[in-house]
DNA sequence: GAGTGGTCTAGACCACGCA
DNA sequence: GCGTGGTCTAGACCACTCA
């Protein structure tokens, strides 16, 4: 009589406790509200540690809760809807949900950008690497990568390689006009610097979005950014976000 | 002289693993190749089977391997790029890479998605279940949701309800023109019924795709699309999806 | 039935945040 | 220094695939 059923197909206990902790979760906690500890949570529905980490671990992962080392594991809030859409280049002004240069250089980017840019796997590029964060939490961190010879204007030696040069990348590509973009969104873990800006363990899960440049059917730029795919959701389009899908 | 630093910050034990396993991918296996099974493993790095999991986890998340129960594990071909531009209603003709109708009926959405069409958390709206294949493998498993009244010629009581009614769904709902589209992308673990559709285990991550159809600024549809994380790089925008970003 | 990955256990120690 | 989550171990058994 306590469970559900007599399970002809026995599903795994860390699913069955992942469906029970998700409905309490829904029904007897609030948002930021703490859990007990994992060894209290384990010994409560009798199975090992490991079991229940598997657990939670699934509902971290579909961003109903938020666990953090030395702290403890709380209730998360709903995701949050970040605009993807013209992030290439927004606002400078900078409302609540926008970009901070974080470092500037030139070096080789990754072999995949490589391709996508159509350089030599060793050439080095003009490399921008900012962060975004909304809502007081840092939910993405971006490198943008621009062949040299498509900033004409930054020939000449790199002097500053501050965010002074970071926003002069930025506002060199942004004149380009890129006519179109192209974008692509799949399963990424987080690096261990990424994961640092994010505010993360490395191996977080993360959505890695590689956006195209495109002037006249020419790549002149590629940003890969990486968003916090727990607390994120990314939104396309035009109209604006609204609701929030349940996992 | 066997690893590549004295550590200073010990890094875990699994994340050296994946490195070197990643490594170790590139350099010395083929796509579809299989690997030494994780006893052995783990033998070999002399570390615990559960530790070499986890990194085989990680990598697995990333799309470099496959996992199949009873069968081994295998190196993964690089993830698909799948066009989810206008998925919503493609031509019926259907390419390689198409939707197939699986199920139609009446029925109440979830909470999330009554929210969005405005309907009560109670109101039957038709639901179309379809899946998609890209290459002969099943990529995606969506949901659409229409209320009854958006849909005037099928108000009659519901005949046929396989495929051939999910296609009048589908197609009056294309009749409709939803001038403009609004899409968020998350991250997931697969329900018991799409991981089926999706031939992988309940839990495995997958990109859900929140679709928004909106005629004269109301929503009149919303789909759900599950689509596989492991094996999918879902791409946006109008130009072809080129090259493959890294994980 | 042999071999694979998937689940589960009961412990131990470590790294971190905070008082 | 205490309590938290994170890592790791050495074992066991189960579910599945395939010859």
């Amino acid at each position: 009589m306590g469970t559900t059923q007599l399970e002809t197909v026995p599903e795994p206990k860390y699913w069955h406790l992942k469906t029970v902790l998700g409905d309490a979760l829904d029904s007897e906690f609030a948002v930021g509200e703490i859990l007990p500890n994992e060894r209290e949570l384990a010994a409560r529905f009798g199975v090992a540690r490991a079991t229940l980490r598997q657990a939670l671990e699934q509902l971290e992962l579909e961003g109903r809760l938020q666990r953090r080392r030395g702290v403890g594991t709380t209730v998360a809030p709903p995701r949050m809807g970040v605009a993807v859409a013209d992030a290439g280049h927004t606002r400078p002004g900078g409302t609540e949900g926008d970009w901070q240069p974080v470092d500037t250089g030139l070096a080789a980017p990754p072999a995949a950008v490589a391709l996508l840019l159509g350089t030599a796997p060793d050439e080095a590029v003009h490399t921008v690497r900012r962060t975004r964060s909304s809502h007081g939490q840092p939910v993405a961190a971006e490198s943008l990568y621009v062949p040299v010879p498509r900033l004409p204007a930054l020939a000449l030696p790199a002097t500053a390689s501050g965010p002074a040069r970071a926003r002069a990348v930025l506002r060199e590509l942004q004149e380009l006009r890129p006519a179109d973009r192209d974008r692509a969104v799949e399963l990424g873990s987080a690096r261990a610097d990424e994961a640092r800006q994010l505010e993360r363990l490395p191996g977080s899960p993360v959505l890695l979005v590689t956006t195209r440049y495109v002037v006249d059917g020419a790549t002149v730029a590629v940003a890969v950014a990486t968003y916090r795919a727990d607390t994120c959701r990314l939104t396309f389009g035009d109209a604006d976000p609204v609701g929030l899908p349940a996992a």
